[in-house]
DNA sequence: GCAAGGTC
């Protein structure tokens, strides 16, 4: 029943999300805000998700308005392919590339719809506030297609408009609802591709993989319960990386070096140098040059350089990181890190879990918020430090997605009130972001420099003068070094002792899930909100299971860094297109090259070990020598290129989808005529004795 | 019985 011309005019606004709408209402509101329960979607427990906020808002275009603010819970449509293709064997996978496709709402989401489009009746305005990113675009374009059923008038131009919006600080959510502006329709549209795309190729492949290998399986294992054998864009990359550790450690050939080892002891103190070579693989190079050293007898101090140094504090915390950090400190995996973390924003006590983005707004008061952690938790009384002067403005990282703050407590609350769980989530993420608001740790360190015969040796000492964050974020290890005996420049010394030493290297280890969320984020694989499910999903499929890894006693235990290799491999295969993926960096600089434990023993974190079938999937797709691999990170990198060509108007959706489409029409043929590669590799790898 | 992306 549209209100005609008395009163003031309807405006419609829907959030992404509940938590959004109500922010949103809240600042606009005034306090002045008339919650409706609505009979829209409730959970187990009866709490309503969806609610609907009416008040009052004066916009400089629209004047005085009664506004309706609610949300969806993310898409809102769902797609899949028209009925006749639901039986597996009625019809050739490979139709699917062609297949009609059904847009329809999904019964548990037809409340939230109804709801929309009963609202949008009597609205002269529809507001959309979902996320400022493509997915976000795309979810306002479903909630225009529903509201439109209700209003025809919706469509006039001027009459749908959008948010700009990066936060719900109060001043900026008052600056979006005052400065709106329209739907990128040319985002909506790369997703829209992505969606299909995924459809048409995810579920051909896995239909023909599935129909052609599960046989084989049953056969030879006569009662074996083989499932869905799944191709999909991410799941079959993040399987590639493990496969290709896997097969790094299996074909591992050790080799033997050659190091010098030089000790002086001076002032009671025994100092080991290093060979500033490192190490050599050739013996007789190796003798060649230890013997000059010898034959020179006496060493000269060349250098000693004290300077400070410092320990930079971490980066505002990224749902990556969360999840990196949660392996390593926490012992929880990816997948159980987010279910807390979604449980902990659900009670209101940290921000929204899912974001890339890594610097705080300057806008927000961040002062406020760790006022807030004065209260209580062993933390109270490093927050009341920061709040007495205590306080430095967080670094800045480079991603921002622009529509989530980095994760950061919102409130207080007492660890006994969580389980014990969350309360290993709940301490990481206010000392991480208690560490943020703190300074960088201050140290001073000094390099001695040798030269003994024609060979530079190194060495130096550590001294941490003001410990700051390392305080409160006990995650990470700076401690001084043992003293440092007085070397002064130009003193020549006799070295105790110097002697060449034989080493191996040893193999890297199984890849770890934070090396591997690290390999999924530099690649673009997955979204900080589907990361852990596609890890989970590799190991529901039996491609892949975990383990926690042994550690064990490092074999050289000096500077053989030669195979132990960063925390973080910075891509699958750095010969080919070196790329940042999309530009999401590492996560703490600080962090990354510090281990948390040394020696034997288990470390928590876990390590993932591809199962025969895993590595006899990537193996077979190997070795169909196609020049497009769809078990590395490529393709995935293309399609995001692709969207992006979209986003920038390069391109049309058409286009896009055609295209790609014939793309992999032309590696399904093949799949087909080298159907024998694929099933070699089953037979070796699944059916040999030793697997 | 298929994917990946939102969100709860």
């Amino acid at each position: 029943m549209p209100r005609n011309g008395d009163g003031p005019m309807k405006v419609l606004c829907v959030a992404e999300k509940p938590s959004i709408a109500k922010a949103v209402a809240n600042h606009l509101g005034g306090g002045q805000v008339n919650t409706v329960g609505d009979k829209l979607i409730r959970n187990i427990q009866g709490n309503v998700y969806v609610k609907n906020f009416e008040f009052q808002y004066s916009f400089p275009t629209w004047g005085n308005c009664n506004v309706t603010m609610t949300s969806v819970l993310g898409h809102l449509l769902s797609h899949d392919f028209d009925p006749r293709y639901k039986i597996w064997r009625d019809c050739e996978p490979s139709d699917l590339f062609d297949a009609q496709i059904l847009t329809f709402v999904e019964e548990g989401k037809k409340g939230v719809a109804s709801n929309i489009e009963r609202q949008a009746r009597d609205a002269k305005y529809l507001f959309i506030w979902t996320d400022c990113d493509r997915e976000g675009e795309n979810i306002g374009a479903e909630i225009r297609h529903e509201a439109l059923k209700g209003n025809r008038s919706l469509s006039d131009p001027g009459k749908t408009v959008r948010a700009r919006f990066s936060n719900i600080e109060r001043a900026h959510i008052i600056n979006a609802a005052r400065n709106p502006v329209t739907l990128d329709e040319a985002q909506s549209n790369a997703v829209a591709s992505r969606i299909e795309l995924d459809l048409r190729i995810g579920a051909s492949f896995t239909r023909n993989l599935t129909l052609s290998v599960q046989p084989m399986i049953h056969q030879h294992f006569r009662n074996k319960d083989q499932g869905v054998i799944s191709y999909g864009s991410c799941q079959f990359p993040t399987l590639g990386f493990v496969v290709e550790r896997y097969l790094r450690v299996r074909n591992f050939v050790p080799e033997t070096f050659w190091t010098i080892k030089l000790m002086h002891e001076k002032d009671g103190i025994k100092v080991n140098f290093r060979w500033a070579r490192n190490h050599l693989f050739d013996r007789m190079v190796a003798v060649i040059l230890f013997e000059r050293c010898l034959t020179s007898k006496t060493a000269q101090v060349m250098k000693v350089q004290t300077k400070p140094t410092s320990k930079w504090k971490p980066l505002p915390l990224t749902t990556v990181e969360l999840q990196k950090c949660g392996s390593r400190f926490l012992y929880l995996d990816s997948h159980r890190v987010m279910q807390l973390a979604e449980a902990l924003y659900q009670k209101g006590w940290i921000s929204y879990p899912r974001t890339e983005t890594d610097q705080f707004d300057c806008g927000m008061d961040l002062r406020a918020l760790v006022q807030k952690q004065r209260q209580g938790g062993p933390w109270a009384q490093f927050a009341r430090g920061l709040v007495n002067g205590g306080f430095s403005a967080p670094r800045n990282g480079r991603n921002n997605d622009k529509a989530h703050p980095p994760i950061h407590p919102v409130n207080f609350v007492a660890p006994e009130q969580l389980s014990p769980e969350e309360q290993r989530v709940h301490e990481f993420v206010v000392r991480r972001f208690l560490a943020c608001c703190s300074e960088d740790a201050r140290g001073s360190k000094t390099d001695i420099s040798l030269l003994y015969g024609s060979e530079t040796f190194n060495t130096s000492g550590l001294v941490v003068l003001a410990r700051n964050y390392l305080d409160v974020y006990r995650y990470d290890r700076w401690t001084s070094s043992q003293d440092l005996p007085d070397f002064r420049e130009g003193d020549v010394l006799e070295p105790t002792e110097a002697r060449i030493h034989e080493g191996k290297t040893s193999p890297p280890g199984y890849l770890t899930e934070p090396e591997l969320i690290a390999l999924m984020d530099a690649n673009g694989i997955g979204t900080d909100a589907t990361m852990a499910e596609h890890i989970s999903k590799i190991k529901e499929r039996n491609y892949a299971t975990t383990r926690p890894r042994a550690r064990p006693p490092r074999q050289n235990n000096e500077d053989d860094d030669e195979d132990s290799g960063p925390d973080v491999p910075p891509a699958a295969q750095p010969d080919r297109g070196r790329g940042r993926g999309r530009g999401r960096g590492r996560g703490g600089r600080g962090v990354g090259g510090t281990n948390t434990r040394g020696g034997g023993g288990t470390s928590g974190v876990q390590e993932f070990i591809p199962t025969t079938l895993g590595v006899a999937l990537v193996e077979g797709y190997e070795n169909m020598g196609f020049d497009i691999s769809l078990t590395k990170p490529f393709l995935r990198k293309e399609m995001e290129l692709k969207m992006k060509a979209i986003c920038e108007g390069r391109k049309t959706k058409a286009e896009v989808v055609h295209e790609t489409i014939e793309q992999y029409r032309d590696v399904y043929v093949r799949t087909q005529q080298r159907l024998d590669a694929l099933r070699a590799a089953v037979r070796k790898y699944c059916f040999s004795e030793n697997g």
